[in-house]
DNA sequence: CAACAACATTACCCGTTGGTTATATTACCG
DNA sequence: CGGTAATATAACCAACGGGTAATGTTGTTG
């Protein structure tokens, strides 16, 4: 099973999610908004379940995706210890900008 | 080139960016930290580099490297607008909870 | 300069992954 | 009940990625 960093390396994948903010949406309506193909998009969006990423609801024939985006708090808090340094990065910068203000 | 996306889907890598967090590192010291061989870490590596993630010093025959965290940026930039959806299910969580004081 | 230390690079193998085509499944509709 | 729409699954293929073993490179030291 992918850890969700690893879903999350699909670009198109990525572009799924995206478009899945906006609320909810049938598979057509996906393949619709994504360049893939059908079946690359049930592949894709089966990756995505079983990383808990997305749930879906039968409607008549449809089956609608919805965001589900509790694992990304995984990689979030990967991130956190790293967001602190390139502030204090930035910081320094400006810093460092303030000190010549002919440039 | 791969995106930093698909640069920290491998966990050793996250591994080694956790690693120089501490501060900067020789490749040997890195082996003797992360579970791979020396022509490993030096693919890993040169995968980062290329990434920007990290930058190298010479000293002498040893290569020191350090963090460079400026492209994790990126990553957080694309999560942010989740950050406030999960952060909003947790709080309705939360309000639920507190409708229910015997649960 | 010879030997060694630290690291990079090459060549090779193998498992995984994403794409595609074709087919199965399930629900609706006439 | 036959046909069609929506989606999933299967089978196959080509490309890619990471591991390993061997070798190359560069700097140091005696």
């Amino acid at each position: 099973m992918p850890s969700t960093f690893e879903v999350l390396a699909e670009p198109r994948r990525r572009q799924i999610l995206d478009v899945l903010r906006a609320g909810e949406c049938s598979v057509n309506d996906l393949v619709a908004r994504v360049p893939v193909s059908q079946p690359g998009m049930s592949k894709h969006l089966k990756v995505l379940r079983e990383a808990g990423l997305v749930q879906v609801r039968q409607d008549a024939q449809r089956r609608l995706y919805r965001l589900s985006p509790a694992p990304l708090a995984e990689v979030d808090a990967w991130l956190e210890p790293y967001r602190q340094m390139w502030a204090e990065r930035l910081d320094a910068l400006e810093r460092h900008l303030d000190q010549m203000p002919d440039e």
